[in-house]
This record gives C-alpha cells, sequence and structure tokens, in this order.
DNA sequence: CTGGTTCCAACTGCATACAGATGGCTGCCC
DNA sequence: GGGCAGCCATCTGTATGCAGTTGGAACCAG
C-alpha cells in the first residue's frame, strides 16, 4: 500500500502539488479509507507527502530553499559515503563497481538516456552500500527518493551523459586507489553538479 | 498522539524490546484504537518502533551494529553541520552560541548533570541549526530521537560532564574564527566520544 | 516427565459508520 | 453590483465491529 502510493509519486504519475484525496485513493486500490489513511501518515513521516490538520495530504512541492537544503545534503552524504566506501569496500565490491562502472561506458556512447540512468541508479546505491553503514544507508536512500520527483530529467540535458560517466569514473577510481579524501571530494562535487542540472525541472515552489 | 506515544519511548517510559499492544495504549490515552495505529504507522517510519505484519510495534531495539551505525551517522552529520555552521552561522548565531556554551560552564563545576544534559542539547540543536539546511537538520534530529533512548545515562560517567564541556569549547572557538574545518573535526570526534560513552547503557541487542 | 498436537484467546488488519471541521456556494442585504 | 453571512456538501478524524492470524496454553501420548 504504502509502496503503491509513494510509486505514483516516485514515478511522477502524481505531480508534486497535488492533492491526495483519501476516497478516490482508497477507490483506486479499491480498499478501504484505513489503510490508505495509515499509508499517508507513513508518507508524510517519510517527507513524500505534507499534512496539516483536516487537510487533504498533498504530494510535497518542496519549494526552492528545501530543495536546495536537499540536494545539499545529498551532496554531502555522497561524499560521506564515499569517503568511508574508498576504506571499506571489500574487494568484491571494489570489483563490481569498477566493472559496472566500465560497462555503463556503452550507454553513454549509444546516447541511452534510459539505461543510463538505470545504471546511474545502481552505481550510486553501490556507493551507499560500500560505506558500510546502515543509518546513512537509509537516510540517503530517503532523501534520494523525495528527490527523484525533480531530478527525472536529469540526463536529458546535452552532454550530460558523458560528464557523468567523466564523474563516474574519477569517483571509482579514487576509490580504487583507497584515497578517502579524493573519493569524498569527486562524490561530494559530482552530486553538486546533479543538483545544478536538476534545478531548471524544478516545480515551481508556491 | 505521535508526540506522546514517541515521548514515552524517548523518556525510556518504554524501554526498547518493549511490546506496544495497540489495544493498552488506546486505553492508556483513552482514544480508539485508529489514532493509536496511525501513530504506530507513523513511528515505524520514523524508525522509533519496529513493525512486521500480524505482529505488534515494538520499540526499536537496535542491535549493536545498527546503533554503531546511528552514532556514526551522527558523529558524520555533526561534522557537517559544524562545518557549514562555520561558515554561514550569522553574528547573533555565533553570540548566543557562544553566550550559552560560556554559561553552562557553571554546570559543569556544580556537578549539575541534568542541567547540563538540557544546554548539552540546546547546544546541539544550535549547531545544527547554525549549518542553515533544514534536510540536514531534520535528518540529524530524527537520528538524535532514535538515540536518545540509548544515551540517557551520558553525563553519568565520573569526568564527562568537564570533558564533554572542553570538547564544546574547541568547536566554539572554531566556530568564532570561521573555521570550517577545524570546526568539522572538533564536532565529528567529540560526537565519537560521546558514542563511545554511551556504548555501555546500550541494551544488549538480541 | 517430556514432547507434540490441538484448540482457544488475544491481537492485528480492514471495513464501515458516524461526528466534526472546512471551504465554497448561494442568497440576501447594503 | 458587490460584499458578507449562513448553509451545505465534502472530506478528514475517530470509533466500533468483524474477520484472519498467531502465539501460547492445555491436554494427550509416549
Amino acid at each position: 500500500m504504502v509502496r503503491s502510493i509513494a510509486d505514483l509519486i516516485v514515478t511522477g504519475d502524481l505531480v508534486p502539488g497535488e492533492k491526495l484525496d483519501e476516497v478516490s485513493l482508497a477507490a483506486r486500490f479499491e480498499v478501504s479509507r484505513t489503510p490508505v489513511r495509515e499509508a499517508l501518515r507513513e508518507l508524510g513521516a517519510m517527507g513524500l507527502v505534507g499534512r496539516e490538520p483536516n487537510r487533504s495530504a498533498v504530494v510535497t512541492n518542496v519549494t526552492g530553499s528545501y530543495l536546495n537544503s536537499m540536494f545539499e545534503a545529498m551532496a554531502e552524504l555522497e561524499g560521506v559515503c564515499a569517503r568511508l566506501a574508498a576504506d571499506r569496500m571489500t574487494a568484491e565490491e571494489r570489483a563490481m563497481l569498477e566493472r559496472d562502472h566500465r560497462s555503463s561506458e556503452q550507454w553513454v556512447l549509444a546516447g541511452a538516456e534510459e539505461d543510463y540512468a538505470a545504471h546511474n541508479t545502481d552505481f550510486h546505491t553501490r556507493l551507499y552500500r560500500g560505506a558500510h553503514n546502515d543509518h546513512i544507508f537509509e537516510m540517503v536512500t530517503q532523501t534520494r527518493a523525495r528527490l527523484s520527483p525533480f531530478r527525472r530529467a536529469q540526463f536529458r540535458l546535452p552532454g550530460r551523459l558523458a560528464r557523468s560517466f567523466a564523474e563516474h569514473e574519477r569517483i571509482v577510481q579514487a576509490i580504487l586507489n583507497r584515497d578517502a579524501i579524493a573519493a569524498g571530494q569527486a562524490a561530494h562535487s559530482h552530486v553538486e553538479i546533479v543538483s545544478g542540472a536538476s534545478a531548471v525541472f524544478a516545480h515551481p515552489g508556491e
């Protein structure tokens, strides 16, 4: 239930600012209002929807300022993850990260945005896992989920694919060299750039 | 409702591992099960209680490994906050931070654990706010809430008060000097030390 | 006395019914 | 014609009832 509604939001089926009426959602999933309500509470706690007393839940329309704070947080968290990952990744993890990264070059050359986007998600997830810190993993995953409605189109920008790949390259190299500082910085600036690329698509806050 | 139950957990009234039976909670607060259920869902999303299908919610008994990951995350987040705060705090914020810190010395000299603990909470909150990043503020606040059951007694350790004050001093100085790097490091190691001091009190995980 | 099986009580998950609140619409008054 | 007030429709918040499931207690067999 939570998942179903979250998907509607993350996939963009429900647009930021849109009201989530309990009865229509209940009808849509053919259940009663109760599970819907509970799911909305949970989504509210996760920050995906906003709730105030006696009002409909609304898909969080992150205002510019809060959106920026999330992108900044994302950059910081990525930096931390990469730094920790450089120290802690196992040999297998390093190998997988590199292999995966190398193979993604084909999508860049082919200009396959969708495929590269999928790889990109995996790549970052590997990074988060590599930090070997469950709580940080949770935080970064949640933050990413909340940001996802706002960066769907990030790879549409011309040349973004190649640049993203080059930035990944820097991160991978630093991690393979076990250079924690460099890895942290590379990941940090990588996300900073993504945030700039995505800002354009941000839904105007109210 | 959420707040009421969360308080029971944070204050230690409900102990990690304890089952949260919906009907008794409903009776306790003199409401029906419905709002209790929704509150539990929300607390589940916040990570304060664990939930699995057809089971009672249980106060999260953070296992040793996850507890460590939270303390580590806390150290990283504090470091980030202090670093950002050193750059971004307004003159008023700096002044308040210093004033507050100075005045806390009286509690150290008097050995007033309760009072110092209250000040300590304020001090760190100031730091988080000083970073001027709402999302990071949320994350660090949530993490702290989840950790609170596990560090209630941190100032009981002999000499901890004075050491904490000295560490705060380093952080304050670095921020007043606008030395972001030093502030970040000082805050990071401060929390690392707290985590060591608290580990002793961790409820044994299962 | 111990191990297993069966049954029951208690609790969770969901649905429905009702009460309270809110926002918009309509109609009246100025 | 415009503005204000009161009413009504609609939606959220809460209570209660019922069905499904689970864990444990009691009982029986070895």
